[in-house]
DNA sequence: GTGTATATCTCGGGG
DNA sequence: CCCCGAGGTATACAC
């Protein structure tokens, strides 16, 4: 990792066009060779970046970045402040816990959490335009598609929405009944489903690893 | 802006749990009190961040950044290999162009790159869920409602069907074609249009910036 | 403030 | 490689 504080300009030109006037920044060269130029504020979002896979050339005091995809930064230093190297090694990596696969996966575990009388037919169920999260069957054999989110809001019901149609088009499941569950289901998306005779269910996470543990402790 | 290189763990809660194990890494604070914590590799995105308004509070060799939404980030620094401070001043920021904006602009002039026949009524015509990018006329009169985007996807179609919806209770606009423009329309986006009775149109950004100006050339 | 639409989104998974 | 969905999306803008 390259850190680098210079007064400099910076051209961008690929999927947009952008330009930045001089001024003083920092600059990241990271060991995989992608380049960020940041400001002081804004966020973590720099101002302008490269990605990898790229290549840097440094002639004079111009760096010029360019891609296979023919995106090109160009970065002209007028002033440099500091230039450092640090060897970081390869970071082991993020783990994180509460995401919607997550979810989704305590709920194929135990879809009786939505419905009681639901039983899983399988995760991730291939439609043409995109998988299902859950497709189970009722107590009466109807097919029932779940769509699983983190927060419910409007986007989830037109997803869901799309999938029952494309579901009602196969004999062998049609009716199909819908599903949208969330830990939090916004008014305006609960207005939404139920318009369009969709069910609503809350799930607390905390709980469903509670239901997961003991389901394990049964054993 | 201040930089520090350090062998270090992280923790955050808040929207999620997350956990970085021991690592050397670096850690930038800005100005406007956002925090964030890169490793050597992995585009722009931080491993781990915080953006502000927050709180920084530096305990021995722990630093714990809380923020006003109940979310925590927990920094425990093992060994600091670098720690510095350069004063950047504020940016003069980013010029662009060639965004979403640019693309109606001008398909607004010229129309006919989308159909032949395609005369503007107004852009940004209201409804009462939101301006539809273009309303034009056909040569047979009838009314054309059309959405741009940079890139084609589901969610556009469903943008665009849902204007049609609103288009199609107005009796002077009744019934109301739709067709989806964008640079690339990818092909989930053109089964769903093509289910729902809506055109899609590839155009080419550098071939109408040329139209343009070859309008402006013939006066 | 909430809600909506955009982004050089980034990132990861699956075909 | 592209397609597709999720994101602690972030960010700007309208109401």
């Amino acid at each position: 990792m390259r850190v680098v504080i210079a007064h400099c300009s910076v051209d961008y030109e690929g999927r947009l066009s952008a330009h930045l006037p001089p001024a003083t920044r920092l600059l990241m060269v990271k060991a995989d060779g992608c380049v960020a130029i940041h400001s002081d504020g804004g966020a973590y979002k720099p101002l302008n970046w490269m990605n990898a896979p790229n290549r840097l050339v440094e002639v004079d005091r111009t760096w010029v970045v360019t891609n296979p995809k023919g995106e090109r930064l160009t970065i002209k230093l007028e002033e440099v402040f500091s230039d450092t190297s640090h060897d970081l090694g390869v970071d082991p990596g993020l783990r994180k816990d509460g995401v919607e696969a997550h979810l989704q996966e305590l709920l194929a575990a135990a879809p009786t959490a939505i419905a009681d009388d639901l039983r899983l037919v399988r995760r991730e169920y291939p439609t043409d335009i995109g998988p299902v999260d859950l497709l189970c069957r009722d107590s009466e054999g109807r097919a029932v598609a779940i769509e699983v989110k983190r927060r419910g809001e409007i986007d989830g019901v037109e997803q869901l929405t799309r999938y029952l149609d494309r579901l009602d088009q196969d004999a062998t499941l049609r009716p199909v009944r819908g599903i949208f569950v969330a830990q939090v289901v916004k008014p305006q998306a609960r207005v939404l489903a139920a318009s369009r005779g969709i069910d609503c269910v809350e799930v607390d996470y905390d709980e469903l690893r509670g239901i997961e543990r003991d389901e394990l402790t049964l054993f």
